[in-house]
DNA sequence: TTTTCATTGTGACATAAATCACCAGATAGC
DNA sequence: GCTATCTGGTGATTTATGTCACAATGAAAA
């Protein structure tokens, strides 16, 4: 990871703060499926994303794992950011959807950055207020549509990050959105028939606009 | 509005930022019911709530108001302080549940003070993680819940707000979990058979627990 | 007092979604 | 190639919730 590398992936910081996280943070290389952080996990770390795509779940009592949001190469897990402060514990589960990398960077520079550098500090607050935003659209797709609107919107984002090739089973994006395959498979359909979409063993391909 | 008064509400801030939040910020006072944010509106200030109960709403395209959650005296909009530093504009509504007094500091004090009082910069941190928090749990609730926990869910906040007596109707407490009159009303009736509560006009008596 | 209106209760029905049951095709392992 | 397993399709049924219709009640207004 060089300088420059970093500069294109988190622009706007202070020249001094590059080096500063060059010489701090650890690289971490995760696989595919890995998980990130774990609900009740302490956190050590903030973490920025470098390379690849992590996906937030919000966790039941049962285990159930609902998808959140995204966050790509860029951007930096809000929580990890607060909850570091105070060596809080994590309320999310994070897992890496692709191979990625992430720099993680002890909690102990947070509070000095946030003190000397006012772009880091700006970067903190903007992170965070797109997360915010983030949960925010999350709440109203529950809260205001159907399953069918739901499932849409939900292919819409995944193929915005991974291209139209979506390969997920239809199991995989029931357990995201929390419902059952059936009733995803059946909606799967109707969107096929409308030709939104056209669905292949293991993947779907979404076709619409 | 004294330092003692702020010092109660906001413990563990800086001595001299007591006295700086006193002399710049503008006291408003809100009747129950009052709009003191509109999705959409140009954040010009941080609100720090000093007496009353707010509540905090998403609004879909067709006006529908789903509530998240509440502030109390002590705490803050986050959404308000994040906003503030880049002249965002709101993505909720905030409506006065109580009468309420509001702090409003102007926004060029927020980085002023993120840099200059660490207890500052702590408490939007905190306040935001808490804010976070919520809105996680309010997706549990939608994402996790049948209508009848969440009704029950609904209540208890209710109750922790005002007291057992929640003087509502049963249309308003459907509005804000956006279902029907009679969903709520029928919930309500079962509630009230395994005497979880007592059903009067307009305003229902939690005894449970 | 009488009238009007808002609030609540409730049955009947419609719809969305969850669950169950089972089948068929595809794929991987033997 | 044969078999077990995974994945997807689909009907039937149940459950939760939403909608409609209308009655009963109490409170406020006239």
């Amino acid at each position: 990871m060089t300088k420059e590398d970093l500069q294109v992936l988190f622009p706007d910081l202070e020249n001094e703060l590059y080096d500063e996280i060059l010489s701090n943070a650890t690289v971490k290389h995760v696989k595919a499926g890995d998980t990130l952080l774990k609900v009740g996990q302490t956190i050590r770390s903030t973490m920025l994303i470098t390379e690849g795509i992590v996906k937030l779940y919000r966790e039941d009592d049962e285990g159930k794992e609902f998808f959140i949001y995204h966050l790509n190469a860029g951007q930096a897990c809000s929580l990890s950011m607060v909850c570091a402060t105070r060596h809080e514990t994590s309320e999310v589960l994070a897992k890496a959807l692709t191979d990625s990398t992430v720099l993680s960077i002890p909690l102990e520079f947070m509070d000095q950055w946030m003190s000397h550098y006012k772009t880091w500090y700006q970067f903190v607050i903007s992170s965070y207020r797109n997360r915010f935003e983030e949960l925010l659209k999350t709440i109203d797709a529950i809260a205001f549509s159907n399953m069918d609107e739901r499932l849409e919107n939900y292919i819409k984002k995944q193929a915005e990050q991974l291209g139209n090739h979506i390969k997920m089973t239809h199991q995989d994006i029931a357990n995201d959105l929390n419902t059952s395959r059936e009733v995803i498979s059946r909606l799967l359909k109707k969107m096929e028939n409308k030709n939104w979409l056209a669905i292949h063993r293991n993947s779907i391909e979404w076709i619409k606009k």
